[in-house]
RNA sequence: GGAGAGAUGGCAGAGUGGUCGAUUGCGGCGGUCUUGAAAACCGUUGAGGGUUAAACCUCCGGGGGUUCGAAUCCCUCUCUCUCCGCCA
């Protein structure tokens, strides 16, 4: 969440960032800081009664210490009064700061200066494109028909244990992810991530942490037996590691890497967009996190976008990079750059990885902050980044390496799945 | 799953109704001493709200209650530990 003091000092500033969502938010920022008068004028009252019940309590204890109970009972009185009115004040107080806080989750992150202002993935900006779209065969076959040709991956059997979007990996197609997840974490722990294996299901504090609750609670796998969620992605578990805590600041920046599966509802979706592995409710995912002082963290996500380009070139596919513009950016971003491979069995460009700076809209949610020397604690900035994400990038090693031959493994990989042609 | 014990500041650990936001030790920071370091000694050291600054208010796992007054008493939830049972 934006934070109000930012509001109060940045007002036009973060208006206009926000209008680059193609929405005017004044209205909200306007609440919130009328909302927050009236919060600050409640506490003032309300504190002033408490002052008054302490000073009173202080005098009565010192009267029946004293031996002059008639006294102490005379100033009873007033305390119940003080008493009334403080219970009232509190719920006044306790109904504002709610009202504060909807408001503020109401109203997303600002965009970034450079980001673009937009209304939809049209206005996405083209940041680079590398790799020469391969020339295929016409019997060229779309990443489920090689899967099936081969026995790669089985989609009618997950659907007969769990249901659609829950593929089963058989053979060379299960070698083939175990080797990937091995693969982006080595890569990510020689950038210097460390690697975590986290919980995969969270409770709900961490899921409002990161951004998942309230607004996208339809979107997660949800154990109310429990009071659980099933992770839709290992950001999550991993971002929370760190909620609450106060870190110095020569321990910034924290990066660290963990694979999970992700669990999706993916409400709404269908079509062919959702054709073989293109969209899941279960997937693989390996993904790095970082948290950084204020002023490095948009050095910090040039690194990382430099990294996970790295991973693609060595995986030999033709991608291209976006910076999306306002109206295409998650709620909770601030700049994200989006991966995209081509697919050159389905002739279109699929989404791999989302890379982003949220600045301290999610520290401030997860009262994550840093000191540095004696000065008083700030927010960090949190980033994450999917490095990679499993099946559009089997999607797309699958369609593109494919020949006549079979396909062929990268040389990077090879190492890691333990054969260099599926055949 | 059954029985018991517990949850206090970065850590350890006092505190069982009235100047307790909290004794003390360790750690951290600053200083004295030293060529430097260690040791010793002195000082300092939680977070949030509020204020120009102060005053002031809140927080002793979460929530509720008793009381003029709660870290301390009661209820409840969560978590941790010990023992038993079960088990990858």
């Amino acid at each position: 969440m934006l934070t109000i003091a930012r509001i109060k000092e940045d007002y036009e500033l973060l208006a206009s960032r926000l209008d680059k969502r193609n929405k005017d938010f004044r209205p909200e920022l306007t609440a919130v800081l009328n909302e927050d008068e009236k919060r600050r004028s409640t506490q003032k009252q309300l504190d002033d009664v408490l002052s008054e019940s302490n000073q009173m309590a202080r005098q009565i204890g010192e009267l029946y210490k004293a031996g002059q109970p008639a006294e102490a009972e005379k100033l009873k009185i007033r305390t119940t009064e003080l008493k009334e009115a403080e219970k009232n004040l509190s719920l006044e107080l306790a109904s504002v700061e709610q009202a504060i806080g909807e408001m503020l989750a109401q109203i997303p992150n600002a965009p970034h200066e450079v980001v673009a202002a937009g209304r939809s993935a049209e206005d996405n900006v083209e940041v680079l494109r590398k790799g020469e779209l391969p020339a295929l065969a016409n019997d060229a076959l779309p990443h489920w028909e090689i899967a099936k040709k081969y026995g790669l991956i089985d989609f009618e059997l997950g659907v007969k244990v769990t249901g659609s979007g829950f593929p089963v990996y058989r053979g060379k197609g299960a070698r083939l992810q175990r080797g990937l997840i091995s693969y982006f974490l080595d890569r990510n722990t020689a950038a210097g991530y460390e690697e975590v294996i986290p919980p995969h299901f969270v409770n709900e504090d961490s899921a409002f942490g990161t951004g998942q609750l309230p607004d996208k609670e339809g979107q997660m796998y949800a154990i109310p037996l429990d009071g659980l969620y099933a992770i839709p992605t290992a950001e999550v578990p991993v971002t929370n590691l760190y909620r609450g805590d106060i870190v110095r600041s020569e321990q910034l920046p924290i990066k660290l890497t963990a694979y999970s599966p992700c669990f999706r509802r993916e409400a709404g979706s269908y079509g062919k967009d959702v054709r073989g592995l293109n969209r899941l409710h279960q997937f693989d995912k390996v993904e790095i996190v970082a948290i950084e002082h204020p002023s490095r963290s948009y050095a910090l996500l040039e690194q990382m976008v430099a990294h996970v380009s790295g991973l693609l070139d060595e995986l030999e596919l033709p991608y291209r990079v976006l910076r999306l513009c306002g109206g295409d950016m998650g709620f909770t971003s601030a700049m994200t750059y989006d991966f995209e491979v081509w697919s050159a069995g389905q002739q279109r460009w699929l989404e791999v990885s989302s890379v982003s700076n949220f600045e301290t809209y999610q520290s401030n949610r997860l009262k994550l902050r840093y000191k540095e020397g004696e000065a008083k604690a700030e927010l960090c900035h949190t980033l994450n980044g999917s490095s990679l994400a499993l099946p559009r990038i089997v999607a797309a090693l699958l369609e593109n390496h494919q020949s006549s031959e079979g396909i062929q493994i990268p040389k990077a990989l090879q190492s890691f799945v333990g054969f260099d042609l599926i055949s």
